[in-house]
DNA sequence: GTATGCTTTCGGC
DNA sequence: TTACGGCCGAAAGCATAC
């Protein structure tokens, strides 16, 4: 089953202030460029009423509310993270495996535990939404299903505070009728392409040729929509590691394509980054930057290095690199730079050693 | 042709 | 009328090695 928080920021300041409860809530990251220049992370179900969706201009949700009493909150990542620890943790005690995703979102396996039973895992998920309201004062929504695939969809089926149960013989029934992007994988551009194929729905995609499909969107993706339009995934529920990547962005203060503007904000990025990979004891062999451009375009650029590092010096020279030749093949202003570093290595001495040894032998 | 690694873009939350 | 974050992982597309 997927257990999935409803509005989980949104709902985390209510409980904080529950005299902000029954009004329109909107968590907002603002960027700092000006007063109200953000966008909203997470609105409760009030203010989704009035068409306030993730991702949305701040001050194009303030319009929508104007003569509303409404509440707009900065995000507070720290608590949520604090209170995401803690339902995790009570979670975790009703799966036989258990995969988080991102903040707010688990999976649990809880096969064996009610022994293929769907009323039994039904009854489980009825316990742990009491366990989760009594223990951490939030509501989530539940997905049962055969397998991950239909199980996140089923959780989205009912919010907030809803329990949607598929079992094996209606999983076909109930993703027909769905739109396609209710699928992973399927966002606003695969959305739009598969919509000039004629295909709609679900029940759409399941009646499509595979091979078609696979000439459209490449062998691993094709094979992937042809199985998900029937419910069909053995994606194992399995404890995730690690991240790994680590990234900052930030918006610049003014837009600008001045090297010397743009690297004096990436190096506190840099500096930021270092700190977590150097709290994690680890060397980093890739190092990219992203850069968002005026016209809200992106591009990215990155440079894998000869051996893991961990200094920040070179970390710093290489998104200077990075970013000279990002400028020197794009005209437009920036107006969000970032930093990420990924391909991490965790002894990083002995691989020095190991590569020095090699380069011995080649030459 | 297959395996593998690197760079870039896409999409989810 | 316009308005616009900060992360993460996955996969495509390409190059290279064998």
């Amino acid at each position: 089953m997927l257990v999935d928080f409803d509005y989980f920021f949104a709902q985390i300041e209510e409980r904080r202030n529950p005299s902000i409860e029954g009004k329109p809530v909107v968590v907002c990251v603002y960027s700092g460029r000006s007063q109200d220049s953000g966008a909203v992370s997470t609105a409760n179900y009030v203010a989704r009423r009035y068409g306030i969706k993730s991702g949305m201009p701040i001050a194009l949700a303030k319009s929508k509310l104007e003569n509303v009493e409404a509440v707009f909150l900065p995000v507070d990542h720290r608590l949520y993270e604090e209170v995401s620890e803690k339902t995790m943790t009570v979670l975790r005690g009703y799966a036989d495996y258990f995969e988080q995703v991102g903040i707010d979102e688990a999976y649990l396996d809880v096969s064996r535990r009610v022994n293929g039973s769907f009323e039994q895992a039904a009854e489980l998920a009825r316990r742990a939404k009491n366990d989760i309201r009594a223990q951490c004062e939030l509501t989530c929504s539940i997905g049962i299903s055969p397998n991950k695939l239909v199980a996140k969809i089923a959780a989205d089926a009912q919010k907030p505070d809803g329990l949607t149960i598929v079992k094996p013989d209606q999983v076909e029934s109930f993703l027909a009728p769905l739109p396609v992007d209710h699928l992973i994988g399927v966002g606003v551009k695969t959305k739009e392409r598969m919509e000039t194929m004629g295909i709609r729905t679900i029940g759409d995609l399941a009646k499509y040729d595979v091979r078609r499909l696979i000439e459209v969107f490449g062998r691993k993706l094709g094979t992937y929509f042809h199985n998900a339009s029937m419910g069909i995934d053995d994606e194992p529920v399995q404890e995730r590691g690690e991240a790994e990547s680590m990234s900052r962005i930030a918006t610049l203060k003014e837009d600008t394509r001045d090297l010397k503007v743009i690297l004096d904000r990436t190096d506190r990025l840099c500096e930021e980054v270092h700190e977590d990979v150097r709290q994690r004891g680890l060397g980093f062999k890739s190092v990219g930057i992203i850069a968002v451009f005026i016209d809200m375009s992106i591009r990215s650029k990155s440079k894998t290095l000869d051996n893991p590092a961990d200094e920040l010096e070179i970390l710093k020279r290489t998104v200077w690199e990075l970013f000279e030749k990002l400028l020197s093949d794009s005209e437009l202003n920036v107006r969000r730079a970032g930093v990420r570093v990924s391909n991490f290595a965790k002894e990083q001495k002995t691989q020095k050693q190991i590569t020095s040894f090699l380069g011995n032998f080649e030459g």
